[in-house]
RNA sequence: GUCCCCAUCGUCUAGCGGUUAGGACAUCACCCUUUCAAGGUGAAGACACGGGUUCGAUUCCCGUUGGGGAUGCCA
């Protein structure tokens, strides 16, 4: 049997980083085993579902490489289906009409809480003649859920879980205005798009007893279970805003790579052994169900800063210029091919010091920054008059290197360190100040053989000369 | 309240009855060094607690505690 899965979100929001790991890791079972990986929107619930949220999840699955083999099944369109099962299921006498209205449906809530009982529908209209209607009032059509015994769920990451029936009350199929619950209709689709397994938040272990009842009323047997851990925000509790809550584009926003979003994310409740750093071909060749833990994972930003540095080292350098470009225009940076192509030269040396695109962005600008350079805070501090006297007698110096690069630049700019009786480290700070308007910096003669001469020599000449101006911000 | 799930370094985790409890991130030293990174070496750091089972429990069972989830005409 081929292998289908499904990623079924509801666009009430935007793509988080919970459902983003849930798609991974559907994508992965099913590229594994050579099956397919469908996306199903589940806009079932039309008050919430919104447009922009749908464009949100495509937009955020794209960006993460985890599009669906199929074009997206709507939930929504497929109503006449849901509808003809929830019939089937009242002809069959496995379902029936329930006239209870919300109000009273909280009031017995209510009284449950009151007398510490568990809180679920208590069946007053499944036995109740249908005759006794009030008039009024639309029904909602309720599963026939078994009363005794126990259902048990076969998951293949929790386990055996048993649910005494007696906790499972009848669920609402079609609400009042007669249109499909989620209940309802992810057993129908999963039927209907063949789904032989779930793979889905822990969240849904307690609804996957209800499922699995609904499955074996409409006549078929539930698929695979796999209900994964949630993920949990730095502090153990739920997942907040700033903690890692974010759309997924919030991460792009931020700076991080999706080859690295796809390790980091795979590495929160998965593990191979000892293996860290994994790439997505290496993730579809080992990826498994056995390997999902049952605990619940942290969200930390310093490893995901981590992995993605390492990502970043591992891209093409004219690639990161592409990526880097449109923080740097925004950052008020014209970029034109000449820009572009000392970028390249300069990527080797920048990409090894960045964590993210926004480090990259940062520390790249003062290649292209227009003179005079803006100093920040310490590097103005650095080029006091003393230096800047030193940085010009040491203009010519460099002047007259030739070739204009590293080597001997390095052996010029240290011999006139000693000439001047100068540790070098005293000679090459004020210098990197100068060339770089700041106190960090890659190497100092791999930034002038970059420059290249002119403006090296015309960016020691601000310096000296003091025309340099403060930097208005720190990036 | 009721039901369900979970519990190894600060964090992510390996472990699947007998290990000096391993790795990664973070932290701290030292090395390298023109700064910062990177890299190298090293250090510190965990089996929540209490009962069982067993010759022997981190590992199996039960309980406690602590987290989390569900309890919607949301998904």
């Amino acid at each position: 049997m081929s292998v289908i899965v499904r990623f079924a979100p509801s666009p009430t929001g935007y793509l988080h980083i919970g459902g983003a790991r849930t798609a991974l890791f559907n994508w992965l079972f099913a590229r594994h085993h050579g099956g397919r990986y469908l996306l199903r929107i589940e806009d079932t619930d039309r008050q919430r579902s919104t447009e922009p949220a749908i464009a949100a999840i495509l937009d955020g699955l794209g960006w993460l490489g985890l599009e669906s083999d199929e074009p997206p099944v709507y939930q929504f369109s497929r109503i006449e289906q849901h509808k003809a099962a929830v019939q089937r299921l009242l002809e069959q006498g496995l379902a029936y009409r329930c006239w209870c209205t919300p109000e009273e449906l909280e009031a017995m809530r209510e009284r449950a809480r009151a007398e510490k009982r568990p809180i679920r529908y208590d069946g007053t209209w499944r036995e109740r003649d249908p005759r006794e209607a009030p008039a009024g009032v639309d029904p909602v059509v309720r599963f026939k859920a078994p009363l005794d015994g126990e259902t048990v769920v076969e998951d293949r990451v929790q386990g055996t879980v048993r649910f005494a029936n007696t906790q499972l009350d009848d669920m609402i199929l079609l609400r009042a205005d007669g249109t499909p619950t989620y209940m309802l209709s992810v057993v129908v689709d999963d039927i209907e798009m063949g789904i032989t397994h779930i793979i889905r938040g822990d969240d849904h272990l307690n609804n996957a007893a209800r499922h699995a009842n609904l499955f074996r009323a409409l006549g078929h047997e539930p698929p695979v279970f796999a209900h994964i851990p949630l993920i949990h925000g730095p502090d153990g509790a739920k997942l907040s805003k700033r903690h890692g809550a974010l759309g997924v584009d919030a991460y792009r926003e931020l700076g991080y790579l999706p080859e690295a979003m796809r390790n980091y994310l795979l590495r929160l409740g998965w593990a191979h052994g000892d293996e860290e750093i994994i790439s997505t071909q290496q993730a579809i060749a080992w990826f498994d169900l056995d390997g999902i833990g049952r605990s619940p994972a942290r969200f930390d930003f310093a490893k995901l800063d981590s992995v993605n540095a390492h990502y970043l080292k591992e891209r093409a350098d004219n690639e990161l210029v592409t990526l880097v470009a449109p923080r740097l225009e925004a950052a008020g940076h014209r970029l034109g091919e000449p820009e572009r192509r000392r970028l390249e030269q300069a990527m080797p040396g920048l990409k090894q010091r960045a964590r993210t695109l926004v480090d990259l962005a940062s520390s790249a600008a003062f290649y292209i920054q227009a003179r005079p350079l803006p100093l920040d805070a310490k590097a103005a501090k650095l080029l006091d008059p003393a230096a800047r006297a030193e940085l010009a007698r040491l203009a010519p110096v460099l002047a007259a290197v030739e070739p204009f690069a590293e080597a001997g630049l390095e052996a010029a700019a240290r011999a006139h360190a000693e000439r001047q009786g100068l540790g070098f480290g005293k000679l090459a700070q004020p210098l990197r100040a100068a060339l770089t308007g700041r106190t960090v910096s890659p190497g100092l003669f791999e930034v002038m053989a970059i420059l290249g001469r002119e403006e090296v020599l015309l960016r020691l000449e601000d310096a000296a000369t003091g025309r340099n101006p403060a930097m208005q911000q720190s990036d």
